[in-house]
DNA sequence: CGCACCATGTAATGCGTTACATGATTTT
DNA sequence: AAAATCATGTAACGCATTACATGGTGCG
């Protein structure tokens, strides 16, 4: 999948794995993200694949750069990914879930202070992401007014983030509640 | 991670692999689960680590099972880990996300084809999560009254999946008719 | 002087999936 | 007669994380 979302980046201008790593932090974090070392690595075996090709680029200043940029099969890939049509809901993870699963097995107060902190945490995502609303699409969109039509797609994930931050905290508070009035 | 779900199951009672398999499916599948050969590989090495010990058990009429028991060390360890303050938000990973993110490049009819196929879906897991609320987790308690306290940290899970379907089918609706009115 | 940023990579390890392999019993 | 259930495992492969390795520039 990495894969794709590189290709993706790539669509939009060439790019050196440093500069993925930036576009990723700051937009895709929320539901994809990915490690330098690993980056790098993809990076190389989509060259193999024919998707992208590389050059250096000599600085003075600062360190020689691998510049990659997207090849026509790269961009037929990512368009048949793309159109690929959706089958089943994906596979969640979670660790808190889990763990909280289990939690008849430990105190009610060491449960308690482990969802007061989650709380906390989500509450400051949910802020995180209804401040960038105000924020870094707008930017980008007023710098490059062609791209307002990804903009739609790209404030239709960041609001998937924001209400999921939202539904959490609204779980938590509901579950928090349950364990204080039920375990007596 | 697998390894504390392997001794949750096993802090209930003793379980073989097979079981442990039907275990999550009808309780954690909703954040976590794994198939066979992952867990056989698992308990091995939780055997390994002193964890769990085994002996097999022969059947006349089915094969021979390897029947799995929580030591006193994987309890510990258990325990010890559910006790873990968490520290931050997890990171999520969407297929699906990611493809709208960067849907800009396919066609109108297309993305909405697919927000549609996604919505009837999710609209199915929100119905399967409040029908469960209905049966398992009462059957069990009902059977086992000692289970009260699990069950209340089993219902909350089962909430978050509710909530969790609810949220996206409100999120689905919303992203379908943004793109419907906002690229013509 | 130390830290952050820029910039790229390899190696080892761990976790997870898919495929392979076997075989009896029970249900449709 | 075929499919599902019970039951256990190994092997190959892929994806992801962490550790290792290097080195210049700019800022406080």
């Amino acid at each position: 999948m990495l894969k794709y979302a590189l290709l993706g980046f790539l669509s939009y201008s060439p790019l050196t794995g440093y500069e993925l790593k930036q576009r990723m932090d700051s937009s895709t974090n929320n539901f994809w993200n990915a490690n330098l070392s690993q980056i790098y690595t993809s990076l190389k075996s989509l060259e193999e694949d024919g998707w992208v090709k590389s050059k250096i680029q000599a600085q003075d200043d600062k360190p020689d750069k691998r510049i990659y940029t997207l090849t026509d099969e790269g961009l037929n890939s990512l368009k048949a990914w793309l159109e690929e049509p959706i089958t089943d809901p994906e596979q969640r993870k979670s660790t808190f879930l889990l763990k909280l699963f289990f939690s008849a097995k430990v105190d009610k107060e060491t449960s308690l202070a482990q969802l007061r902190v989650s709380k906390n945490l989500h509450q400051r995502e949910k802020e995180r992401y209804k401040s960038e609303a105000q924020t870094s699409i707008k930017d980008i969109v007023a710098t490059y007014p062609s791209m307002k039509k990804e903009a739609i797609f790209w404030e239709a994930t960041r609001r998937f983030g924001e209400l999921y931050e939202e539904m959490y905290v609204h779980w938590l508070s509901e579950t928090i509640e349950l364990i204080e009035n039920k375990m007596k």
